[in-house]
DNA sequence: CGAGATTCATGTGAAGTATACCTTTAGGCTTAA
DNA sequence: AAGCCTAAAGGTATACTTCACATGAATCTCGTA
């Protein structure tokens, strides 16, 4: 016990590294948005209209992950909602990410949580679907005002539950009185657009921005202007910065990428009682984020895609030849390990999916292949850091009471 | 030897089923006049 | 008689299963040079 009070008692008089780590942080909105400002320019010009309650254009945002484009929106947005609190404008603006698993995957499920963010609870199941747009719009109806909804990573919502609702949305405009409704959708896909129904086109995208991939120079910047929020002085050595940035620009210009490689290597050089960050660190948090991001995509995966990856896992590790893993293979040992867990194994139809959905998520490699004579079948390799597997397993089959 | 037919193992789409949950409705019970 | 509770009926979304057909290159078949 008392080796620990120690510990706690050292750990405070260390030197802290981080003056704000918040500011380091993907979530975090920064007062100044470095080589974004005709993007936020264009953006607020299209929404300016709200503020004399004139119903905006839809918007629509297209550019790579990391380039800025939630940022963007996200000030934009706060600038505008001081400015309607002031002047007591009746003007909502609700953001909703489509990404999120069990929140907003289906029209359905994104009707519920839009009426939720206008206080309006909706039961999660068990309604139709149109019933449950008649209570969310008689529930806004009742007040005049206007609304303007933003959509983020709605191509992920398109690809599961097709392009209807956004249609449904656009429409709401002419069957309402009281309100009036905008749509900014923003995605990260480039042919996203080209995808959908012409009509949900021409209405959902009057208006277009493209958020352009930043380069190795421009993420240098926008690593400077946090890491000075965020560390103390002189806490980050030389080179740290470019690196970070090589690093990330490297892989289409994600500054998102760059900041949380930034902010791992100084945790981890905390952790190591370390007084400043070094090239060393990145490395080394490159290293950890990838695993990280692994491994809460896979614990928050449903237990038949965990068995079935768990699966995968297993015959990889046997697999010490190289030989192609394909369905059958993976099916059979998910037969088994279904067993042991003591539960009820699913088709191999739904498994064939499942694996669509692993790939999908970008956990492992499954292409379509032929073999000809043969048959055809999907070629699995994993898709991961083969130093990250062993962890994930152990964890894996604790879950899975293994 | 090469063009076309065949074949295999699974992909893929559509339709059907099970489950969990919702609202509505009707009946039965309680309560208060 | 009115009010309240409960259970049944009727309905939906979702995840999964079942059925049926599609795929596409390796292999086979057979006619031809």
């Amino acid at each position: 016990m008392a080796k620990i009070g120690g510990f706690f008692r050292e750990y405070l008089k260390k030197q802290p590294l981080f003056k704000n780590k918040k500011a380091l942080q993907a979530s975090y909105t920064p007062d100044e948005i470095p080589h974004r400002e005709e993007q936020m320019n264009h953006v607020a010009a299209v929404l300016a209209p709200a503020l004399r309650l004139d119903k905006p254009s839809n918007l629509f945002l297209y550019g790579k992950t990391g380039t800025g484009k939630t940022l963007v929106v996200k000030h934009v947005v706060a600038q505008m909602l001081e400015i309607a609190e002031e002047k007591k404008l009746p003007l909502s603006i609700v953001y909703l990410n489509c990404k999120m698993k069990r929140v907003a995957d289906t029209e359905y499920r994104l009707i519920v949580q839009l009426a939720r963010e206008f206080g309006k609870e909706i039961p999660a199941t068990g309604l139709p679907t149109d019933e449950v747009y008649k209570l969310f719009l008689n529930h806004l109806d009742n007040k005049e005002r206007l609304i303007i909804l933003v959509l983020d990573e709605i191509d992920q919502l398109v690809r599961k539950a097709g392009d209807e609702f956004l249609y449904n949305l656009t429409r709401i405009n002419t069957e309402l009185k009281n309100v009036e409704i905008s749509l900014l959708g923003i995605s990260n896909d480039l042919m996203f657009l080209d995808n959908i129904d012409p009509r949900v086109k021409s209405s959902l995208s009057e208006e277009e921005l493209v958020f352009p991939p930043y380069n190795a120079l421009q993420i240098q910047d926008i690593l400077r202007c946090r890491s000075e929020e965020g560390f103390f002085e002189n806490i980050v050595a030389g080179g740290v910065i470019e690196k970070c940035a090589a690093y990330a620009a490297r892989e289409h210009g994600d500054a998102r990428r760059a900041l949380e490689l930034l902010r791992v290597s100084g945790e981890l050089a905390e952790r190591k009682n370390k007084q400043i960050v070094e090239i060393d660190d990145i490395d080394e948090a490159e290293d950890k984020i990838e695993k990280d991001k692994v491994f809460d995509v896979v614990t928050t995966q449903p237990k038949q895609s965990q068995i079935a990856l768990l699966s995968i896992f297993d015959i990889t590790e046997k697999n010490t030849n190289h030989q192609p893993i394909f369905t059958g293979d993976v099916y059979e040992v998910y037969k088994e390990t279904c067993m042991k867990v003591k539960l009820k194994p699913l088709t191999q139809r739904r498994v064939s999916d499942i694996i669509a959905e692993l790939d999908m998520l970008g956990i492992i490699n499954a292409k379509v292949i032929s073999k000809g004579r043969y048959g055809r079948t999907r070629d699995i390799t994993l898709a991961i850091p083969p130093s990250a597997v062993p962890n994930i397993r152990v964890n894996l089959k604790e879950a899975l009471n293994l």
